[in-house]
RNA sequence: GCCGAAGUGGCGGAAUGGUAGACGCGCCGGUCUCAAAAACCGGUGGGAGCAAUCCCGUGUCGGUUCGAGUCCGACCUUCGGCACCA
């Protein structure tokens, strides 16, 4: 544990002072949100934490600067929400109860409470009065209440499929959840099983998804990685002909985004998952067919989808038609066909694709070339050419590019009724059934008579036992829960069991920052009316890592409530800002083993919430993260100190000095430059340089003070402005000084200072004169010199001479405020 | 392999195509002190010079431009994402 110890003396009690207007806050309700203000409205959220049971360094990395930023907003005029909660279900609850004997429950809920007390430290406006907790029934009943209406509306379904199992934490994961074959959570490599689930329709709304015009600003990045989590490829599904085989399915369905190739398929091949295997497996190949079918069942995740493997498969023994060539090709089984996309079956063409090419190596297959790049000498290739090129060997579209015969082929095989142009995506839709304990019950019970029967609305919430056996089986712990599972059918009145599978603990997340509109609200998961004041979220601030899966997932889930009529919005988050991360001072990720990790309690202990508040938004651009520096802190510390002991100052003293006009002027300037810069850099999230442009005014009064060149009245007004900037960067120290220098409470709840163009404007400017690009001189003009008076400046500088002399002056470039560029030839 | 983002002093980092290194850390020198810490003042990219001053300098190599850390092209390195997606 690195604790810093303190090296600056402070000149106040830093801890003394965040309790005190931490209390004060608290009991005057400062923070409390009210729907009815007039103001306009402004919701700035922060993702919720997971209730860890301690809040480290990296929470309040999130948590200080977004802060500070929807404080700048509620300083701006504006009635802000910036709400905080606890995103409570999920395993680490559970595996504490099964490694501690804890239940999950008052895990939970203690590790809250520990939480709640630590949050409060960082000085932020948090109306508690909002907090959200998902793992209580207040909460988790609307859970259900969404997975019923998106069952009615065909938007929830149960499906027997081939899902990701993680072993280690004894459940399915949805496909966001697995990251290079092994479980995101535990990191244990994924398999898959067959089993019946829940899911939500996510796939309905993947073009939807793909379009981010509903979005004012989001990074780049996180559009690009929901670009190629969706996935979307345009082609053709287009079906081969197995009628000659006898049986009731007459063809098998491929889909390609060559459409182009089809004359050089010359094979076919079936993911070992197709359901047709068994029925085309010849008797000859049966036993080698299952074989390898069962094999690749038992092959992990991560060593099937490596592309470094070697293709392998097995000849089913059956041939197929190509319609279009009138050809028989024989179908193969292999694993490195998906059984998740597209069709699950794919024609094989190896002159123009690789893998394809490999597997036709490997087993003697013919490869066919049918578009001819170029410079191609009319020999088999030694690799597959997935480029341009003319169509070959391909009847009467040959001499077609390939796009002229993408176009051609596409049209002649809708008109024959062989297949459609449709679209793929990478998508999967969402599973949300889970084989754990820690989450929220899915209201359905099963039938014998009337099958699975949705829970009425008035039946909720199915309560999550309290007593139930946590021990991981590979199927929820509630199956063993008689008491819980065995009940009566809503339908027929019959008996029935309850579903005993939990959801997803995305499904919490996915609408969590509709309920901070009032999580009190029992007629419903929200008021409407309340609703529709603050939402959609005007700026959402949070870690990158949940790229694909919260910020999918509540994109989805908004645009569904949108269809079913619950919302008239389509977006949740209309902004997005991803902070870095924040790294141990060795510059590497924080970790136990590593011995790097700051505890922020420590810290806070010592130098208060403001100089970590600080610190945090100095090290750097909020986006790139960086390292925690022990010493670095004691530089805002020395800094805050330094303020303390300019605002005791009494001003008066200045009265008996000379006031200089000329540096009042500077001294108004530079606060008025200062105000501007800051107001700006804090809209932006640009702390850093907020607080490096609120440094440079300090320096500045320093000196004034030093020089004794300024009235009280002046400083005054600069100790009041630079208060008000301080204000959400530092609530605490500010709110002590602005009540030590007289003003009334709460600096909190006044206006940020606004600047005035004009005071701000420079009176002279440094003029920089260049002569070909390089800089000869400096020369302090005044800031409105005009270009002629510039350049006769420039070329009459005593330094700039020996560059003109002998030299023919082609031209000056004059810049406006800022230079003049001498060119010689 | 594909797609992004980023490479600036000893360190964190500033710089609408226009003075590279703001602000801070660290370090050096000074004031104060018996001494130290703290605080305060000054200095601090590299090289040459007593100095004025000059030269070099934003990963590498080219290009555009009067002028490039910034724009363009290629490469190197680091980080992030995707990856048998037919």
């Amino acid at each position: 544990m690195t604790s810093a110890p303190r090296q600056v003396e402070l000149r106040f009690n830093p801890v003394e002072i965040d309790r005190k207007w931490q209390e004060r806050w608290a009991n005057d309700n400062l923070y409390h949100v009210d729907d009815n203000d007039s103001r306009p409205k402004w919701y700035d959220l922060t993702m919720y934490p997971y209730p860890s049971g301690d809040l480290h360094i990296g929470h309040w990395y999130a948590m200080a600067p977004s802060d500070c930023h929807a404080r700048f907003r509620r300083m701006q005029g504006y009635n802000v929400l910036h709400p905080i909660g606890f995103d409570a279900f999920g395993l680490p609850a559970e595996n504490a109860a099964i490694s501690r004997g804890i239940h999950p429950y008052g895990w939970t809920m203690s590790n809250i409470e520990n939480m709640r007390e630590q949050l409060r430290s960082i000085g932020a406006i948090y109306d508690w009065d909002r907090e959200v907790i998902c793992c209580l029934p207040e909460y988790y009943r609307w859970n259900q209440w969404f997975f019923l209406k998106f069952l009615e509306h065909g938007l929830a379904y149960r499906a027997k499929a081939p899902v990701v199992w993680c072993p280690s934490c004894q459940t399915v994961l949805a496909n966001e959840q697995v990251l290079n074959g092994s479980c995101e959570r535990c990191n244990a490599v994924v398999t898959r099983r067959d089993l019946e689930q829940w899911f939500l329709r996510i796939t309905d709304y993947a073009d939807e998804l793909l379009d981010f015009s509903g979005l004012l600003d989001w990074p780049e990045k996180i559009l690009m990685m929901q670009r190629n989590w969706i996935g979307r490829s345009e082609g053709v599904e287009i079906s081969f002909d197995i009628s000659h085989v006898g049986l009731e399915e007459k063809e098998i369905r491929t889909f390609t985004t060559r459409i182009d190739t089809i004359f050089g398929v010359t094979f076919m091949v079936l993911a070992p998952e197709h359901p047709l295997i068994a029925q085309l497996t010849t008797d000859e190949q049966r036993e080698q067919v299952e074989a390898y079918v069962n094999q690749a069942r038992q092959t992990s995740e991560i060593e099937r989808l490596s592309t470094e493997k070697e293709k392998t498969g097995v000849p089913l023994g059956a041939y197929a038609v190509n319609r279009l060539s009138g050809e028989l090709v024989p179908i193969y089984t292999a694993d490195y066909v998906l059984t998740t996309y597209g069709t699950g079956a794919v024609m094989g063409v190896p002159a123009h694709d690789e893998r394809d090419y490999m597997f036709a190596r490997k087993y003697g297959l013919p490869v066919r070339m049918v578009i001819a790049p170029l410079d191609w000498d009319g020999k088999e290739p030694a690799e597959a050419h997935t480029g341009l090129g003319f169509m070959t060997n391909s009847g009467k579209y040959d001499g077609m590019t390939d796009d002229e015969g993408k176009a051609a082929i596409a049209d002649d095989v809708e008109k024959s009724g062989w297949g459609h142009r449709t679209t793929s995506y990478r998508l999967r839709d969402w599973l949300i059934s889970r084989q754990r304990y820690w989450g929220t019950p899915i209201p359905v019970v099963y039938c014998d008579g009337c099958g699975a029967v949705p829970l009425p609305e008035d039946q909720l919430p199915v309560l999550l036992p309290e007593d139930a056996e946590f021990k991981p089986t590979g199927e929820s712990p509630l199956v063993e829960h008689e008491a819980f599972r065995n009940t009566i059918c809503p339908r027929c009145g019959g008996p029935a069991l309850r579903e005993t599978d939990t959801m997803d603990t995305f499904v919490d997340s996915s609408w969590y920052m509709l309920r901070y509109t009032g999580p009190k609200y029992e007629e419903g998961a929200f008021d409407p009316d309340v609703l529709k004041h603050w939402l959609p979220v005007d700026q959402y601030t949070g870690g990158a890592e949940h790229a694909v899966m919260h910020l999918l997932y509540s994109r989805f889930f908004i645009k569904a409530m949108r269809d079913i009529g619950m919302v008239d919005f389509d977006e949740p988050f209309l902004r997005l800002f991803n902070q870095g991360v924040i790294l141990g001072s060795d510059h590497e990720k924080m970790s136990k083993s590593r011995g790097n990790v700051v505890n922020p309690d420590d810290v806070v202990g010592i130098m208060g919430a403001d100089a970590v508040r600080c610190f945090l938004m100095f090290i750097g651009p909020w986006d790139q993260g960086g390292p925690w520096s022990d010493v670095g802190i004691n530089g805002v510390a020395r800094w805050l100190n330094r303020v303390w002991a300019l605002v005791e100052r009494n001003p008066d003293d200045l009265a008996t000095g000379q006031a200089d006009a000329q540096a009042v002027r500077e001294t108004i300037r530079v606060l008025h430059q200062t105000m501007r810069k800051c107001h700006g850099d804090l809209d932006r999230f640009k702390f850093n340089t907020a607080i490096a442009s609120l440094m440079e005014l300090v320096n500045h009064m320093s000196k004034v003070w030093a020089e004794a060149t300024v009235g009280p009245a002046t400083w005054r007004e600069c100790i009041e402005k630079f208060l008000l900037m301080l204000a959400p960067i530092a609530p605490h120290i500010s709110e002590e000084l602005w009540e030590k220098t007289g003003h009334p409470y709460s600096i909190h709840q006044q206006s940020y200072p606004e600047w005035d163009e004009d005071l701000a404007a420079d009176e002279t400017i440094t003029l920089v004169v260049q002569v070909n690009g390089r800089v000869r001189d400096r020369i302090e003009v005044p800031a409105n010199i005009d270009e002629s008076t510039a350049n006769e400046l420039a070329l009459a500088s005593e330094k700039v001479q020996p560059y003109t002399e002998g030299k023919v002056v082609d031209k000056a470039i004059y810049v406006p405020g800022r230079l003049v560029n001498v060119v010689v030839v």
